[in-house]
DNA sequence: GGATCTATCTATAAATC
DNA sequence: TGATTTATAGATAGATC
């Protein structure tokens, strides 16, 4: 009855781990909430279980997807900012294509949306179609993330 | 000193509901990192002060933008095999846009690599390169998925 | 597999430095 | 403004049903 303390390592007992692994994340997410209620703030939380192709989204898959956004969005006018400050060196460099680009977005916006639209209609899960929503919005950048991490690796190896 | 049950409200009072933002969030950061570490999980947390301009990334800016990579991909497979599976229904529908579709992406993905290459050249802040990167990440899908709720509620309506 | 119990550990509100 | 202290609220490991 009398409890041990926890030792900072992984617990090798699947069903005691699994226990664990319930309580305390029960825990977090009543923390996480008292904190954003108590402080008047936004949290987002993914609690994800690789090898059992399972995912806990808090508060909810949409409203996560929302946070993801809004935070992701909290410079972008800052961004623009520096884009247009900076854009007659960028033209020389990237030579204009950026209106190609607001272009080719809009195209591929409407051939993805008509997809998504399909897919929607022949899904009914709920949370099927969110986690399909937010997989549709990272397949876009999935790739070109790769590459830029790379890239940004050499950039910081250059330092 | 005598310590008071917590109301479950907002902290009216700056300074108390500041200390309190502190103390509760790296208590928040803790816990995740035990359950982490105990559960041989990923765990990723933002912590977003909109008002402020400011927000927490758990585990690290990098690290965190992996890990919703990485979550984000956990159905890709699933979902490729599923567009497969009714390529025939689909192409009925989207009239084998999709080659179409990566051809654009893949013109995309240059333009935006070169585009935040010349921008990374420009930061000196390791933060604000990796925010940067997400916000890329992010500005490919921001009208979309703002298109797709609408149109997910229009769908969900109808239920 | 979950619900409940209880002894104990852990987090933290308020005070103080 | 931040670190330390202390009393107490809250979380949870292990047991049990």
């Amino acid at each position: 009855m009398t409890r041990k303390r926890i030792k900072h390592e992984q617990i090798i007992n699947e069903e005691r781990r699994n226990v664990t692994f319930k309580k305390r994340m029960d825990g977090l997410l009543k923390k996480a909430n008292e904190l954003s209620i108590l402080c008047g703030i936004s949290v987002a939380i993914i609690i994800h279980k690789k090898w059992e192709n399972n995912a806990v989204l808090w508060p909810s898959p949409s409203v996560l997807g929302e946070r993801l956004q809004k935070f992701m969005d909290y410079r972008s006018e800052e961004r623009e900012r520096r884009i247009v400050t900076h854009e007659s060196f960028m033209e020389q460099l990237v030579q204009g294509e950026r209106e190609e680009i607001i272009k080719l977005k809009k195209a591929i916006q409407m051939k993805e949306s008509q997809e998504l639209m399909v897919k929607s209609m022949q899904t009914n899960s709920f949370n099927g179609l969110r986690l399909d929503q937010l997989n549709a919005m990272n397949s876009f950048a999935d790739d070109m993330l790769k590459k830029l991490l790379k890239k940004d690796m050499e950039l910081n190896s250059q330092h």
